[in-house]
DNA sequence: CCGCATCCAAGAGGATACTG
DNA sequence: CAGTATCCTCTTGGATGCGG
């Protein structure tokens, strides 16, 4: 059985994201650590080697970026290549898999772009109406 | 200046996930947690109360429920309504932008559906190649 | 160059008990 | 009913050093 949280009207369904069955557990384990995104991002339609995705996913340690590319390449949604020469040379490719992530994931940002203002207004005054009296 | 990740081509670009103007960073705060997630999908278009919610999304906890709540009102997501009854009633509902995010996150659900055997497929025949010798 | 192993600090999040 | 407060555990993730 497949759980949709988002399918025709919500509201009415219990969700139970610890469901094996629930994809959209599944999307959540991937998609939601930031590193996943920033990779598809990173990497687009083009090939890049290790050292050249650390540069560009500024800020992610090297456990980081091997921990989860190992994850990407697992669901299949990176290609990695080894070329043994010394020093070795590894290359990293979206599969088709990963390449249609990139649609989903940049309908999440234009949404992200269009309400940051919002957002931004909203989280100040909210503050201001929470303040613990400054003093 | 705004850092866009999945604008055009992504490759050639650096991406700081810490830079505040980044709304990549923005979404991936709010949606990368799977709680708010399935907020948004129980929520749907209709309100609830604490009580309801805490029914509808199964496995969280209280504290995490008030939790991401309160920070869904903080961003303007979900309009929060006390009525000074005995005992007390507080409705949930989901703001014009909380509603808009429904679209997108439904994107990433139905690729995940979409892609959820695939993805399967490519973690059992990883986790056979990378077997650490079943013995 | 790529990446694994180890150690360690910080935070997320559950369980429980108490309040308006 | 709808939280708040406290405690305590488990995970996440950075830093560092080694190995093919």
């Amino acid at each position: 059985m497949v759980t949709t949280v988002f399918g025709a009207e919500a509201g009415e369904r219990r969700i139970d994201p610890y469901s094996a069955g629930c994809p959209t557990r599944r999307i959540l384990d991937r998609i939601g650590d930031r590193w996943t995104v920033l990779i598809v991002g990173a990497l687009g339609a083009d090939t890049a080697r290790f050292s050249e995705l650390k540069r560009r996913v500024e800020g992610i340690s090297q456990k980081m970026l091997t921990q989860t590319l190992r994850g990407m390449e697992r669901d299949g949604l990176v290609l990695r290549t080894v070329h043994p020469e010394v020093p070795v040379r590894v290359e990293y490719t979206l599969t088709d898999a990963g390449l249609s992530l990139r649609a989903p994931l940049k309908a999440l940002e234009d949404w992200s772009i269009e309400h940051l203002g919002s957002v931004l207004d909203h989280q100040a005054s909210y503050d201001v109406r929470a303040a613990p009296e400054a003093r």
